[in-house]
DNA sequence: TTTCAAATAATAGTATTACTATCATAAATA
DNA sequence: TATTTATGATAGTAATACTATTATTTGAAA
């Protein structure tokens, strides 16, 4: 038996459900392609749709814009961590190690997880590392965040949190040592490959 | 007699110093005040010129395009934070209190700084909050660092790891926690305005 | 005071981006 | 077999990110 992973994503990313059909599961594989390569900047629908080998009007059938697509794809991200996290967690007792899984999870690179076909897990988590937070780094955060996009997000920073509280019950900053965490695992990893004097991390030894 | 500060900047950044005119000096001005209240993204060369009464050629005769100005305008300001952070420790030998200058110096909120006429530095702040990363998160970090763009950025990492090292020398990670506390300053004050579920700071208390 | 160069203004034009709209056709379903 | 539904093909628009040209102003040197 073939087990297929699937994440829950919030409907008001899409305008049709890209895991419901071979096209739609081809926008999500080339858009990861394609802003791991050359940069969220740089991806447009056009390019998107020729790398698919279909037309701009049938990407646009499924995302209203390219940033609800990286939305779309980031959330996925961070509804997989999600379940990596609690996956590896499991029946771990001691809080302290449990701490350690979750930033071995986010700083490691990450290793193609096979039980989602047309997704790449490790570009995936180079896109996270680069264009991760521009997510939200934008003018319609509010608009967005009313609308549950960064569920996935705070979810998985509650989680870290709670585990922060497991270990240290009187600490009084959980939800921004957790965010710390997590955009620094990032940061650091970008400035490790971009901006080495911005960083004590080194690619050799990590 | 009027003290007046000047930022020396990379002169690969512009075409025209805008310090040496009155169109450069309200190019800066301008961008600031709309970058701030549209963000990046929605900032073109075109409402800033009809922002100042002059056309986009105007404009292109400073800057190349848009990416460079912003990074000109917060180049400017991680100068102009190092001066402040030179100037408010000058003659503290305790670098624990050393230290804990430079946090409220990055965390609280600036206030307009009379001694720079066009530069309006509580705005600037908001803009490295929401648009700062941007200035390196691109597909083109390498060719940008190679012309020293975020050299001020570098020599701020750099003192603030120089105290972190007065306060604990054996300490093995100076680099990387100088620029995670920067970069936090800023993040978990824009999760505070904007994502308040993922940060412990409240805007009442700070 | 003239003269000459530099800066600016005014205008036009191009390729690309970010969409929207329409219509024909193929595939799936009732 | 009829009919929805998804896709493909094509066109079109407004805005963006520029480049180019020419005319006009300004200010500094001769």
């Amino acid at each position: 038996m073939k087990l297929e992973l699937q994440i829950k994503m919030n409907p008001s990313l899409y305008l049709r459900d890209p895991e419901q059909s071979e096209l739609g599961k081809n926008i999500i594989k080339h858009s990861i392609q394609l802003i791991h390569d050359n940069g969220f900047e740089a991806f447009t629908f056009k390019k998107l749709a020729e790398s698919i080998g279909t037309t701009e009007a049938g990407v646009y059938r499924y995302f209203e814009n390219k940033h609800k697509l990286l939305v779309y794809i980031i959330s996925w991200y961070w509804g997989w961590i999600q379940f990596q996290l609690s996956y590896q967690t499991n029946n771990i007792s001691d809080p302290t190690i449990k701490l350690k899984k979750v930033i071995t999870l986010l700083s490691k690179n990450v290793e193609d997880d096979i039980t989602t076909g047309h997704v790449d897990e490790s570009l995936l988590h180079q896109i996270l590392i680069s264009e991760g937070s521009k997510a939200y780094l934008t003018n319609h955060v509010g608009k967005d965040n009313k609308q549950q996009f960064f569920q996935p997000y705070k979810d998985l920073c509650n989680a870290v949190g709670e585990i922060i509280l497991e270990c240290n019950p009187k600490y009084k900053y959980p939800h921004s040592l957790a965010s710390t965490i997590i955009e620094m695992a990032h940061l650091q990893n970008f400035f490790m490959n971009h901006l080495p004097s911005l960083t004590d991390f080194s690619k050799s030894k990590n």
